[in-house]
DNA sequence: GCCTGTGAATCCATTCACAGCT
DNA sequence: AGCTGTGAATGGATTCACAGGC
């Protein structure tokens, strides 16, 4: 935190970014990389990956490049990737099973402790990956219990609304939405909305474009 | 399309937006919404609004507001979510059937029409939802068969790249990526990343921020 | 020579403020 | 009076271009 003077929003958004292309060369590949190189990797333009880095210190070797290694952890810190947060998930579908049996998200250090849905058939399965299915009812006293920061919301647009404000009344601070629905809360909790037809919709328009002969470009997330 | 004038691509994003509320007041809300209570309900601002509506035409009346029913017609024509686009899945993993499975895309008239797997023990299965999964190898012959124009990838992430080629090459012009790696096509093909642990991690940064007293605001997707 | 870090310039998006219609 | 449509003003983010260090 060199720089004080507002980050951008869209700044953290890529670092997240560099970091998979980041990873995998961590295996298997030079130890030390360019900002084109790594600009390349991830469809950007140079002289954005080096601004980006460049709010939280000076992470390069001037005429030399980024070691990968130091620079995958400094990402890391700042992000706070770089220590385990727990997770509870509502709503107990295909989509929130995929979710809590997800590799991608244990190994970046996410992991779910609790499981919760409405539908008392749900209620008491055993989940593949060794959680129990609780009822929602139990949200408040478990949260609190294992002191869960995060909650995620997988369950059809018209409970989500609701199970956000249970969550949030819980205590918990950052909610991942999946619903196809805009929830607020109205305490101070943080939502990102995850909304997989908006993506869709996005995509058709462009491509009607496309056959139009318009030069319509898209590029990341 | 009345004003050719470059069309900001956040505008196409917040239209799919838009339509969410107002498929829920056309069933049970007053005929008519002004730009002030849209935006209210979205969590934007009112110009905003008007502007985006502004750049495909007037729908509005002045003094007045906009017909919800009329309005919901013509951002559908624009978004070409007014007929019907067949979707093709590769890779049945739990994200897979969630996606297959998932009643919103069929009601906004995405239809999954065929899902593929290289696992030979998947190949063969019959999907709740009535499919048969077929071997990636049928990829090329099925996609010109059945003109299918959007791709979806729900594979591990090292296949994802391999798999987006393959689609491109059998013809498809639009792919939804949801393995967490940045994919690139050769040809001319649009594609959309969605990946969740970028979303977390973006929470997570903020999350971090928070308890720090600073006032990072979040709203969209 | 090569590559980073960064002010300045450019580009794009959002918001303001008001003219114009009903 | 009320609310849209839109030029002008503001505010952010991206890219350029180069000074500075290896």
């Amino acid at each position: 935190m060199t720089k004080d003077s507002k980050i951008p929003n869209s700044t953290i958004e890529r670092l997240a970014f560099y970091s998979r292309p980041l990873e995998a060369l961590l295996k298997d590949g030079p130890p030390i990389i360019s900002s084109e190189k790594l600009a390349g990797l991830c469809g950007v333009n140079a002289a954005q990956v080096r601004k980006d880095l460049a709010y939280f210190g000076e992470f390069g070797v001037r005429g030399v490049g980024y070691e990968i290694k130091a620079l995958l952890r400094e990402i890391k810190r700042i992000l706070g990737t770089d220590r385990k947060w727990t997770l509870c998930i509502v709503g107990i579908g295909n989509l929130g099973i995929s979710l809590v049996e997800n590799e991608n998200f244990r190994k970046r250090g996410y992991v779910f402790v609790a499981a919760f849905d409405s539908d008392a058939r749900k209620v008491g399965t055993r989940l593949p990956c060794g959680l129990t299915v609780e009822h929602e009812g139990n949200i408040g006293k478990v949260v609190k219990a294992l002191e869960i920061k995060i909650g995620v919301i997988t369950t059809p647009a018209r409970a989500a609304q609701r199970v956000a404000g249970i969550l949030s009344k819980a205590g918990i601070k950052a909610i991942l939405n999946f619903a196809p629905i805009q929830v607020r809360t109205p305490e101070r909790c943080i939502i990102e909305n995850v909304d997989f037809s908006v993506r869709l919709e996005n995509l058709v328009y462009h491509l009607e474009r496309l056959y139009k002969g318009e030069n319509t470009r898209k590029k990341q997330t």
